[in-house]
DNA sequence: TTGTATGCGTTATCAA
DNA sequence: TTGATAACGCATACAA
């Protein structure tokens, strides 16, 4: 019983059991070649002193594997991020991995130092959404683990990367209201600087230019991260340069734009970038596409890379869809209601 | 240049820098009695070599401290378990731990799968939401590693726990829905052996014998885990039973609940158990409470036992507040619209 | 200011 | 079938 305060280690049992160090080590490890009896007292010692094999010796000693992935996102609350862990999550335990998430909130120092932590703890393979704009220093310091970039591109660098079909899913959400006869269409999104922001951009302005529609410059109001500064900035867009339209390029974005409409109570139609919960009650015609799919491909990649594969850089893109829920279909000049 | 495919040790970087083992760990780990240009010798041989100390190596000699905090869940992607893996991970940052976390789904079997590796890892504290009935095999199993339970107590053993009021704040949404005149008022949840599912049923009951009202068993029906599945529940429920009111146990129920109230069309009253993003919107009356403090108050715990507190086993208790947007305040026998 | 020797808990090598 | 011994990469005690 006497458990000392430190834990028994193979010796300890190897002492109880009356055997070898190594002799316990193959019953550990299920290797052949152990009397049935002896593996029997062994595994009664092992009983007795409540003994748990040291992960962090055997990686150490093994000098493969840690047996672990590392998952670097924004944010884990974020409904995106969090279904996109979840699908990283079920791979890894698949292969018997297990996941170590940190979130860097679009903070490239911190993003730094996840990933020195993290490769400092040898995980297997890295999975990053990129926060910063240069990643030279990643794939230098990552050296011989597979790394693999999910939802943005990695800045100056070639490596394996999954991103969301961002420029085709946002001019098809306003071609859609373009086809809806709307000519003042205005773009909220995250920070210009964010990779996916200026991709969805640029999907903006093709609709537009497809259209032969000018753009207002007024209208395209990039820079709002949270739900709150997208419900003020969409406010003082209605309030003053009369959109007919909105197009919302994320989903922190979409639930700052549904606020606003609804307290201004103008008939004024949204489509947004990426699904929500509850979306279908709100009647909120969405650009659709599934985080999970980044996460799933992300650690195929990244495992095919531990198992050799060692062909050139993959970029899978994952194809959105538009779901017309209502809010999308909201005519110019409409009246409330519906 | 030549990186080679192994990891550069200290060994290297003291053979490249021309000095021994011990000076390089001084200067890595910032000891003093270094001469500044030896120090700047090693630092550049650490940074032409790439070298990156090894943590599993590090602690593995340091012997106490591996610099992780495991936390297992039930479901990333429930908005309820992110809210509290994103308060954890920053409480983990804060002390410099990484966070492993691992869902598993409501499963007993999985839950000690998971636990196991995490000890075999060498965390250096666990939170754990309990899926399964009986836990002194943890208790056993984590000897000298502080566990903390979160949102349920552990089956048969004392430790810390943090909970929410499950049985007030249950009470407090059947009363308030009493205050309005309802009678018959159904009660969806998750299953019913589960721990928050029967308190909060305890607190249905509570509100019902308070107010000297019968309870129709036919109303009661736990056993839903997923949103599809309350939505069919409650849709046979309105066509059935016709309850004039609804408390749906978990954000799960009520989203279900709110999608077969919507399609009915019926005006029936409903509070939800656990707010979520956009209820505002739709307008959903609820029981609303902090997931994160779950998290916040949990990590607290697990490091006070780090930094040496062995009082007894704490146990906390969340409390919980009633938002009223409407759904809550619909009177029986209501008309629809609103 | 710098270096040598030893050990953390495990697995691998080789011999008995 | 079993065991003695070295080694993984680092830190610690102690010496120089």
């Amino acid at each position: 019983m006497a458990l000392s305060a430190t834990r028994p280690t193979m010796r300890d049992v190897a002492q109880r059991a009356g055997v070898s160090l190594k002799t316990v080590s193959r019953v550990i490890n299920d290797e052949p070649g152990v009397a049935t009896d002896t593996a029997a007292k062994v595994g009664d010692a092992i009983a007795e002193l409540g003994f748990q094999r040291n992960d962090l010796a055997r990686s150490l000693r093994h000098g493969r594997s840690s047996m672990t992935l590392g998952l670097i996102i924004e944010d884990v609350a974020n409904p995106f991020y969090s279904a996109m862990a979840q699908a990283v999550e079920t791979a890894a335990r698949e292969r018997g991995l297990m996941l170590i998430t940190a979130s860097c909130e679009e903070d490239p120092a911190r993003e730094r130092e996840m990933v020195t932590a993290l490769l400092r703890r040898r995980v297997d393979a890295l999975l990053v959404v990129p926060a910063g704009p240069d990643h030279r220093w990643l794939k230098d310091a990552a050296v011989g683990t597979p790394v693999v970039f999910l939802d943005r591109p990695p800045g100056d660098v070639e490596a394996d990367t999954v991103l969301i079909d961002n420029v085709g899913g946002a001019r098809q959400a306003v071609e859609h209201l373009i086809a809806q006869g709307h000519e003042r269409i205005a773009y909220v999104s995250d920070a210009g600087n964010l990779w996916t922001a200026s991709e969805r951009l640029n999907g903006y302005r093709q609709a537009h230019e497809a259209a032969g529609l000018p753009i207002d410059d007024a209208l395209v109001r990039p820079g709002t991260h949270r739900a709150e500064e997208a419900e003020a900035v969409v406010a003082s867009l209605l309030a003053n340069e009369r959109p007919t339209a909105l197009f919302s390029a994320n989903n922190r974005n979409t639930v700052g734009a549904l606020r606003a409409l609804r307290a201004t109570g103008q008939a004024t139609a949204l489509v947004g970038f990426d699904d929500f919960e509850l979306a279908d009650l709100l009647g909120a015609t969405v650009v659709r596409f599934e985080p999970a799919a980044l996460g799933r491909h992300g650690s195929a990649l990244a495992f095919a890379r531990l198992d050799g594969d060692d062909g050139p850089p993959q970029r899978i893109v994952i194809p959105t869809e538009l779901v017309r829920r209502g809010s999308g279909e909201v005519r110019p000049g409409a009246e409330v209601g519906s």
